[in-house]
Parts: C-alpha cells; structure tokens; sequence
DNA sequence: GCCTATGTAAAACGATCGGTATCCTTAAGG
DNA sequence: CCTTAAGGATACCGATCGTTTTACATAGGC
C-alpha cells in the first residue's frame, strides 16, 4: 500500500484488470470505493469475539492476539493500521472515511473490553483501552520507524496489564 | 492543520502575508519547505534533557511530562503528532520527510531513554521505548478518535511502567 | 532623476487526478 | 445471421497543484 491519497483509481483499474468504467458502476466514486474498502477490512481485522461452540483459547491469549503480527512476506515497508492512516489522510473529521476508521477504533476497544470483562477483570473499559491503546502505538510507531518490532514491545507491556488484572481476579474465577 | 498533501503553496503564502515567488527563493521546493518546518517542529517539541544548572523536576515527572499535552484553545480538531502524521501521509521510507520524521521518532525515545538512564532504571533503553510507544498511542488514537483525552490513559500507563522502573533501584538511590 | 534590486500580484504552464463519454470488441439469445 | 447488452481501452473534461514567468510597484544608492 502507499496511501489512499496517493492510490488513484487509474491504478485500481489496472490492477484489478477491470476497466474504470466498470470499477465506476460498482463504487459511486473513490470516496465510496474507500468506505467499502474499510467496511471489508473492518470485518477481517476485527478482533473475534470468543464464540460458545468454539475451542477458546485462554483470555489472556485473545487479549494478547492482537499484537502477533502475521506478515506477509513483501519487500513493502510496513504500513502499520490501515485506519490509524485513513484517520491522517483524511484530516476532516467530517469526512464519512474519518468517522469509519474512528467507528473501528472503538469497537476494536469495545472487543477487548468485551473478553476482558468475561474473564472477570474488575475495570474492563479500562483494560481494553489501554490495550488499544497499546496496539495504535505499535501501529503508528512502527509505520514511522518502517519495522514491525514495534508489535513486541506492545506486546511485553500488554503482558504486563492483562497479568496484573487477571491476577487481582484470582486465577481460578468462579 | 489539515495535512501536508491537502495544504497548498497558495495557501501557504496567503497566511504568510508573502508571495509565492518569495516563497520559492526562501525554500527550494514545497519538500524543502516541509523539511523545514519538520526541522524547526524538532527543536520545539523534543522532551528536554535534564541540563544541570536547571532547577530539575524529579525523573518521574520528566518521564511523565510528556504525556501532559497543552493543547491550543481552538476549534480545529485535534490532530496528535505531526511526525507520525507525516510518517503516514509521506508513505515512501526514502523520502526525506519520512526519514526526518523516523528520527524525530527515535530521538524522543532516545531521550526518553537518557533519562531513564540517569535515573539508575535497569533497562533504560526498553523504559524508553516503551514510553515512546505509549505516547504514539496517544497521539495515533487520539488522532483518530478527535480527542486528547488518550493522553491520560497513556499516561496512566507510563506512571505504573515508570514506578516499577524505579522501585528497583530502589526511592534512594546513591 | 535614474538605475538597480527586491518584492508583490497574477497569469500561465505542465502534470495529475477524479470522473465521464466515446468507440470498439465480444458473446449470448433469438 | 442479426440484435443487443456489457465490458474494455482510451480520449476527454474540469479542477487542482506545484512551479515558473511576466508585468508592475517601491525604495535605496549614485
């Protein structure tokens, strides 16, 4: 990727290999193309809600998810969160793009929230928070500094939040 | 602000009360107007290093006054760090700006880091970074949430990162 | 008074981009 | 075979942007 603003629909065309007159039947206009984009990330990027019917790891292990990076293996530098960048590419909190990436932005934190007040954590809007909180500056940091390293260091600090309040739960909640 | 890529070179020189080709003789080039101010931005933003004939606030409070953020009384919308906006808006790791901008990264958590140091903290340079990511959170959430208040979270953060940090050496250190 | 230098205002240029229209090929259905 | 609908390639349009150039104003040195 190299940024929305710098991403004109010339090149979608071309590497979609469909004409732009069909990309233009599809999408209203580039603005509609980007939200469809993000409404598709949204859905991947998420992180899963622990299911009923599913073999569930530990809570720690799903708080703690989010920062192990997959990478696919490109010669790009690393890009960071897609919405942290849609948020500063598109500066006008108007603009429907801005408010889809904030939109994410909290329901990413209303999940981590979600599973750290299912596993009995005493302040889990404050945990998940932080641990958003933790996750864009891995992002960000490393979309400055072009390394994905950045993932590690969240991580140990995460490790440290989701310890202490899983610990003050006891570890064998009720 | 709104932006690097959405601020023009009209407009640029209409606020400065100066014409353009004045523009052009002081700066080569729009790039070399933005390294520029990204350059004077460093001077003023970077955290302080402790100099010694200063009246010197303990190491916690300098670690932590970074996080204390004094925002303008204005109605423009709260746009975190320009660094890491220009990291996102500059994706080309070759581009001067972009690099700028990776150095202003690393020197904060370098200085970060110093401190910590001189402090007598274990693993300055692991506190350094990992205050430098807390901050980015801030700044890349805050950014994309409209609000500043993510300061407070990350510092909360930093507070417990940095107490532990230095409850090992121990409150009276020699 | 005149020359030069510097700056302003504004036009103009080339490039790019989002979006639309035009022309052509292709393939299905009768 | 003919019609028709859909899509591909591409030219085009208007707008914007970075940059340069042109024309004009102003002020100091001789």
């Amino acid at each position: 990727m190299q940024g929305i603003n710098a991403t004109g629909m010339e090149q979608l065309s071309t590497v979609a290999e469909v004409s732009k007159r069909t990309l233009y039947t599809h999408f209203p206009s580039k603005d509609g193309l980007v939200e469809a984009y993000l409404q598709s990330l949204k859905d991947d990027l998420l992180p899963v809600l622990p299911s009923p019917a599913q073999p569930t790891p530990s809570p720690r292990e799903q708080l703690l998810a989010v920062f192990d990076w997959k990478l696919p293996e490109t010669t790009a530098p690393f890009r960071g969160c897609p919405f942290l960048n849609v948020s500063v590419e598109v500066p006008d909190p108007g603009h429907s793009a801005h408010q889809l990436a904030a939109a994410y932005k909290r329901e990413f934190a209303r999940r981590l929230t979600d599973i750290a007040r299912q596993a009995g954590v005493a302040d889990p809007e404050n945990l998940g928070e932080q641990l958003a909180l933790l996750f864009d500056g891995a992002a960000a940091r490393g979309t400055a500094l072009n390394s994905s390293d950045t993932g590690v260091c969240a991580r140990s600090i995460a490790e440290s939040l989701v310890d202490a309040a899983l610990t003050d739960v006891g570890p064998a909640s009720p």
